[in-house]
DNA sequence: GCAAATTTCCTAAAACCTTTAGGCTTCTGT
DNA sequence: ACAGAAGCCTAAAGGTTTTAGGAAATTTGC
């Protein structure tokens, strides 16, 4: 009998492919021997289990993720750099639900610090060079950024904000946007905020 | 032989806490057993199933976090109400990690529509009433609210801000401190933005 | 108070997924 | 051609889910 040619390359792919088609929790080496046409133990030659499967998948996505990041933001700065990768995000999100969700598999440090999640990491902060920000600012507003792209697209793929009124499209556009405003006029941390509108009482917090 | 005692109510609450103990994607139905000391086939009778499991794991999670969010609304308006229903939001979070990422088990509609999920949207809604916000900016303020607050506790759960420079706690009162100043100085939805900066360049957006 | 009805929990079993062990067969290089 | 390596297989054990049907404990009705 001829061989299926089988490669952890080959079944990473098969397996994101899978993962995009059917939910990265469903994802299972057993769908993917059947997808192979092959027996159950024949992919453990080329993977540790599945764990590995899981993780191989969220690296691939690391990378593709990253790698249309850095395209998009090649030659952008400010606004348009934002623009740019808050659709990328978005897009990949939305063409790759299964790869997106893989990207946000738990990785143990090292294999994380290895990944492309770090030129990732990079390339968001990159962003913010277009604005002024520095220091611990800089880091709050890369957080900020990080928490409302992976919070949206999470929410939208979750069905969240479909079937009401502003569709989703729209509010996207209009929230990076507002985002860019802020970011252009980020507030000082002054320690007595509270600057225009009505007195703020000094509410305790609990 | 004695009975043990079970019924729907105890055994999803058990199985919140064994949520909050291992992670909510390792609540299964033969764990749940082992830790009542009973035989996996008796949990059937008081439940349909692993999906009525999660479901009812998530119907909990999101009636205790509303309920919280509802008794730290009550009497704040504006910036105490947003600061006290962030505190609630990360709080429940990170107390109950297992619950919270059961509350965004997907529900099928009808669950969700009667589900502790709608007040808690309403209640977000509400603490926009002491801003100035109205129609669609009012829901894409609310969809921005909602993807911070669950990007970053998101985040945050994954291990995405720890041992790095500003600590996850200020960065998060930060974060809602901007937010209130952003809600307090929501922009107009002029067309041509690009307020006070350098001169826009009309980028095209691909 | 007790028999009947009901509920609760059990054993048994089938179906599926994961993982390891070990064997045959197909390639590859010399 | 043939020896070694690599690829895919059968077999088997262990875990989870779910259904079917039985036995014991509790509750109910008289």
């Amino acid at each position: 009998m001829p061989r299926a040619g089988l490669s952890a390359e080959r079944i990473i792919g098969e397996a994101a492919e899978l993962a995009d088609e059917v939910g990265f929790e469903q994802v299972t080496v057993s769908a993917l021997a059947r997808r192979f046409g092959v027996r159950v133990a024949s992919l453990y030659s080329h993977l540790d289990g599945s764990h590995d499967l899981r993780t191989g998948i969220a690296l691939l996505a690391l990378e593709e993720l990253t790698d249309r990041a850095a395209t998009a933001l090649a030659g952008r700065a400010g606004r348009a750099a934002l623009l740019a990768f808050a659709e990328v995000y978005r897009d990949y999100a939305r063409q790759h639900p299964g790869r997106y969700a893989a990207s946000r598999y738990r990785l143990d440090p090292e294999t994380a610090a290895a990944s492309a999640g770090v030129r990732h990491a990079r390339l968001l902060r990159a962003v913010l060079r277009g604005y002024d920000l520095t220091g611990d600012e800089q880091t709050h507003a890369v957080r900020l950024l990080g928490s409302v792209f992976h919070g949206y697209v999470s929410l939208e793929l979750e069905g969240g904000f479909s079937h009401s009124a502003p569709d989703s499209e729209r509010s996207w556009a209009r929230i990076v946007e507002v985002l860019d405003g802020l970011l252009r006029n980020w507030p000082d941390p002054s320690h007595s905020d509270a600057s225009r509108t009505e007195a703020s009482q000094p509410e305790a917090s609990q």
